[in-house]
DNA sequence: GTTTAGTTGACTAATTTATTCAGGTATACG
DNA sequence: CGTATACCTGAATAAATTAGTCAACTAAAC
């Protein structure tokens, strides 16, 4: 399980399909024009997901894609999964010279903690991402409402942990 | 917070550390030749560690790193911290055109998810992946003495989920 | 048949990861 | 002392990944 900032497009595209897509398709350019992540980039990413049967695609005009399943039952995880290549956890891959023990350390034992942020992911669907935005979404437009001074842009605000 | 193979190097180092740590400071050298990684990575990351103040360094012969706190009040999130950059979440990063609602989409929902991913690994300490290894150790020692067939290689055995 | 939008693949730039090299400094020990 | 050990630092580099661009194609709506 890896964690970079090409599952985190993913993710975020994919919270994008699942807010806009009660009229149809979403297309990837929409997807692309609201998320500003570039279009080739949305289509390698659809494309795995695609083929990992997380989403359908529509062809043609009005086309483009839509979730394969409900929102409650995508995880996290994997959606993650389809679009970070697997790594080889094993550390001594094809090598034959792997008898000595230490040197599958590495391998168990990442694989273990590995289990746990799977499970973990998995336990995060995409209906939650969506509904924690929407009330984000809620709340900011509360918070716009109140006149809050210029110069407060809630993107400047620091992440509560800057990890 | 980003689950790259930098941060499983670092967690495994550390283990080692915590593991050969009982008859003082740890070479590098012994680190790398163990868990076989390169010295210079090693020395790359330490000094992360270090500055981190995760580890402590003792110069000289017979010095070495050891653990600058027990192995259980060391996490695993604060290991990974430590070593691999902070991403800029924002993503809008110094941009001004940030008014958009839903340019921020992207910050504020990863943030949370960062903040989950974190908060779970900030609750996994360095000693219990320790026993964790002692236990599998030993049953990999249980398992050898029982003659099991030649072939079987342990680091062959496919990772219980492929991520 | 034209437009829309997915599909595919190749190519490139930028960044990150991992290694190597080449020096330095602090300290234990004889 | 001086020498060996081992941390410390920085630069250069190769490999891999990430992100973006380009070009051509297919399916379907109108």
């Amino acid at each position: 399980m890896r964690l970079t900032t090409k599952g985190r497009f993913a993710v975020t595209a994919m919270i994008d399909v699942a807010m806009h897509g009660n009229g149809g398709p979403v297309t990837l350019a929409a997807v692309s024009d609201r998320q500003r992540i570039s279009l080739s980039y949305l289509e390698q990413l659809f494309g795995k997901l695609r083929r990992s049967g997380l989403v359908e695609s529509v062809r043609g005009p009005g086309g483009g894609y839509h979730l394969a399943r409900a929102a409650a039952q995508l995880s996290v995880a994997q959606i993650i999964v389809a679009v970070d290549e697997p790594i080889d956890a094993t550390q001594c891959g094809g090598r034959e010279n792997c008898h000595d023990d230490r040197r599958c350390m590495t391998h168990d034992l990442w694989a273990g903690l590995n289990d746990h942020i799977f499970s973990y992911l998995s336990g995060v669907s995409l209906a939650q991402l969506v509904a924690q935005q929407r009330q984000a979404a809620t709340t900011a437009a509360l918070r716009d409402s109140r006149q809050v001074p210029v110069g407060t842009t809630p993107c400047k605000v620091p992440v509560t942990a800057a990890v």
